[in-house]
DNA sequence: ACCGGAAGTG
DNA sequence: CACTTCCGGT
């Protein structure tokens, strides 16, 4: 018996030893010398296993234990007669037990079980071996509180941090790990605060999947976090499994939090900012509930006032998302994307769902067509907006006027023929989010990904903000690119769209007012140097690498990436700079502990630099300022270089131009009679866009002269336009549309425009005609008129099947100054 | 479907 | 402002 006994008590501890790697011989002399160090955790259990040495038989075992400086007391025994305890009353009571024959099991782990527990081994015949574990119960690690924040996630780039801290009190190692590899986290995506809790990334997309694990631990336990980004990237919150080896504990903690509707709404009904003036930021409150999200707004003043009105019975509680819950990044709420308001626009909106696969059974690109995207469930993307509104009757019928209502602002128009297709107008639309669509200056552009218009992708501004000029400016974007690049890039993506249509249409036509006054204002601005700006090179100096490409089925193309050359040294990558909330993320009272202590603490210099180079990237981006956090230390970023095209400013607001049915036609008619008079370039026809008005900067009023001459465009694309011309430019809109499907075409190359341009209406007499009209009708549809004389292509669509002038008007280049200016000019320059 | 006016909302 | 809600028209 007692032999038996002997021998499988061996057996175990030798297997964990020989799993150790070493020898049991070697450490059982290596026990004997000292003692073995076991950690345990409060509440748990441990075992302390003595080494045997092999090939002896075990009498008996004496275990003793002693804590400090304390006596020591004999606690069990393990003998032939089996388990049993001198004093069952001891400290350990009935929390001790024999293990495996030969191992002493403490359960439910107190402190004062901490010290050295002493292994009197009696072997055959006659040995008696000592060993000693010194036991240390830590406290059991907390689960981590985890934290997810997605700060941007672009098809570009997916900014998050993740948070991880461990709350208890006993120090705690807080370890990151991608991918359950232990390397090394790549310094420019990571960025870890210092005190290890808080780890910052900014992944590309092909890098935004897989799992980061953040491990908490003191030498007796740990825990495992795992964050999977592409949860959280696309989606947003997360959950966690996660596992510990040894007895490993699973814990979710996701960190997305709350991203329960309940959220949203509080987000979107609350503030907005109070008073303009004094602090363009916001306070916001932030109501205990939660967030995620902190607010980023708040800023040092901790101004006050709050108005925060949940929407009552806005609860997402109505339909769990389907994919799970998704939430947009901050910046989806941010003025910058909605001027004038915090509530996340429609189109924005819309861009959202196409960006994200999951709805991509309710929404999606069309392929084939640059922007154009189909809503195949109008049911469920009304559900989606209302319930992102908390609107929730919304259904297909309203929600598809507020698209109507785009028509107008050119941020889309409708394809005819198609039913729930619709298209965005890239050209005009400024995506102050969406740098990225500018794209492709090499024309590299994804196939699936519905190419973008060149000409005016550089970049999106922001729209407007009065104040900062910067942010407006678009002014290289359509001028000279429009011309320019775009040839080159349309070769370059391969052919594969087609043929350069023309998407001009909307794109370019009616763009081209604003080009113009851009255009203008870029001279002015650069100093006179026009011709810079037209050269491609300069223009799209951040792009000029081959790009990344995002999704294919997004129309973004390319972005700028960080890449190695870029102009700027940010730190992570430029779509850090995207996200204001970076730095705003200030600890916040209302929130968790957490923001606050973990939160990363740059020194000043850094920070300053940081934002230096965030400021520059605003530039060069052409981002918002706003977009910009504001802070104290921020400085103008005098020193970026800014491309000379894009000092200017012009507010591009979108909103031009109604052209309602009636006024179309009206115009129509008006138009060709009008037709004629083009010659007369027009005046002054500045008047044009309110923005414009306000521009009024100093030199502006040149400015607007030029402008209006416009062809501004001429001056700017002149260059290019010879290219261009070159190009065979009638086809664009194609004699003879084919399919059933004229609108498509439009958006595309600017050049195309250029090209059709010359048909119809010059803008002189459009230009006068309005005046005149504009006089008898109200505002608003003054408005309109004007703007449909400009855009002469716009709708594409719209236009484009009843028009049959078109026609004649090929036959008939240009002449007119506007978007026939550019012909005009091209020719001059021939 | 889709359009767009009108009025209302926050 | 940016829709939302209604609605008459096509």
């Amino acid at each position: 018996m007692e032999g038996e006994w002997a021998s499988r008590g061996a057996r175990l501890p030798a297997l964990l030893l020989a799993l150790l790697g070493l020898g049991p011989e070697l450490l059982y002399g290596q026990a004997r010398a000292q003692p073995q160090q076991v950690n345990g955790v409060l509440g748990g259990s441990v075992l302390l296993s003595p080494a045997l040495p092999p090939n002896k038989t075990v009498k008996e075992i004496e275990w003793s234990f002693s804590a400090g400086a304390g006596a020591m007391i004999q606690v069990a025994e393990f003998g032939p007669g089996g388990f049993e305890r001198p004093d069952p009353n001891d400290r350990f009571k009935q929390r001790l037990e024999m293990f495996n024959e030969t191992a002493l099991k403490i359960r439910a782990l107190e402190r004062g079980d901490s010290g050295v527990y002493g292994a009197r081994i009696k072997l055959h015949p006659a040995l008696v071996e000592d060993q000693t574990f010194s036991l240390a119960v830590y406290e059991s690690v907390p689960s981590p509180r985890t934290r997810s924040q997605l700060l941007a996630s672009t098809l570009e780039w997916c900014n998050l941090t993740l948070q991880c801290q461990g709350a208890g009190k006993g120090a705690v190692n807080v370890t990151w790990k991608r991918d359950n590899v232990t390397r090394e986290l790549a310094a420019d995506r990571h960025q870890l605060s210092p005190d290890g809790t808080t780890l910052r990334l900014a992944l590309p997309p092909a890098a935004a999947n897989g799992t980061y694990a953040c491990t908490v631990s003191n030498p007796a336990d740990r825990k495992v976090v795992l964050f999977d980004l592409q949860t959280i990237c696309q989606g947003g919150g997360g959950q966690t499994a996660f596992s510990k080896s040894g007895y490993i504990v699973l814990t979710l903690i996701l960190l997305a939090v709350s991203l329960g509707g309940a959220f949203w709404c509080w987000r979107m009904n609350s503030e907005k900012a109070a008073d303009p003036a004094a602090t363009p930021t916001v306070p916001a409150e932030e109501s205990p509930s939660e967030p995620q999200y902190t607010e980023i707004e708040r800023r040092s003043p901790p101004e006050v006032s709050r108005r925060e009105k949940m929407k009552a019975g806005c609860s997402i509680v109505d339909k769990p998302e389907g994919g799970g819950g998704y939430h947009f990044p901050e910046w989806a709420y941010k003025t910058e994307s909605s001027p004038g308001s915090r509530q996340i626009q429609l189109w924005h909106f819309i861009l959202e769902l196409l960006q994200k696969e999951e709805f991509r059974h309710v929404i999606a690109w069309q392929q084939g067509e640059y922007g154009e995207f189909v809503i195949k469930d109008p049911d469920e993307v009304a559900r989606l907006w209302g319930r992102r509104k908390c609107k929730p009757q919304m259904n297909y019928d309203k929600l598809s006027r507020a698209l109507r209502y785009y028509y107008n602002k050119r941020i889309l128009h409708k394809t005819k023929g198609k039913r729930f297709t619709y298209k965005f107008n890239f050209n005009k639309l400024v995506m102050p989010n969406y740098p990225f669509i500018n794209i492709r200056p090499n024309g590299v552009v994804p196939q699936s990904a519905p190419p973008v218009p060149t000409a005016s992708s550089r970049f999106h501004f922001p729209p407007l903000d009065s104040h900062s000029p910067t942010d407006d400016a678009q002014p290289g974007r359509f001028p000279g690119s429009s011309l320019g690049p775009s040839n080159p890039d349309a070769l370059g993506d391969g052919g594969e769209r087609k043929p350069d249509v023309p998407e001009l249409e909307d794109g370019s036509s009616d763009w081209r007012r604003g080009v113009d006054l851009m255009a203008s204002r870029n001279a002015v601005g650069a100093g006179g140097v026009n011709h810079q700006k037209r050269k491609p090179d300069i223009m799209l100096p951040l792009f000029s690498r081959p790009g990344m490409y995002p999704d294919p089925h997004s129309p973004f193309a390319v972005s700028p990436l960080p890449g190695r050359g870029g102009v700027l040294n940010v730190p992570i990558s430029p779509a850090l700079s995207l996200t204001p909330t970076l730095f705003s993320y200030s600890p916040s009272p209302g929130l968790s502990p957490f923001t606050g202590s973990s939160c990363f603490s740059f020194n000043p210099e850094e920070m300053k630099h940081y934002l230096h180079s965030q400021a520059c990237s605003v530039f060069n981006y052409h981002l918002s300022p706003r977009t910009f956090p504001r802070y104290p230390l921020m400085v103008p970023p005098l020193q970026c270089q800014v491309p000379l095209e894009e000092q200017p400013q012009f507010p591009i607001k979108l909103q031009p131009p109604p052209v309602g049915r009636k006024n179309r036609e009206r115009l129509e008619s008006a138009e060709e009679p009008a037709a004629p008079q083009l010659s007369a370039p027009p005046p002054p026809r500045v008047k044009v866009e309110p923005a414009l008005e306000k521009e009024a900067e100093p030199e502006e009023p040149p400015a607007k002269g030029k402008d209006k001459d416009e062809r501004e465009e001429g001056p700017g694309v002149e260059e290019e336009k010879g290219p261009v011309f070159a190009r065979p430019a009638a086809p664009s809109w194609h004699p003879a549309p084919p399919a059933p499907t004229p609108a498509e075409e439009p958006q595309e190359q600017g050049e195309n425009s250029v090209e059709k341009a010359p048909p119809r209406e010059p803008a002189g007499d459009v230009g006068a005609q309005e005046k005149r009209e504009d006089a008898l009708m109200p505002p608003k549809l003054r408005l309109k008129r004007r703007w449909n004389g400009d855009r002469q292509a716009d709708g594409p669509e719209e236009r484009h099947n009843g028009r049959v002038h078109w026609n004649g008007a090929l036959g008939t280049p240009h002449l007119a100054p506007g978007p026939k200016a550019v012909a005009a000019a091209a020719a001059s320059d021939a």
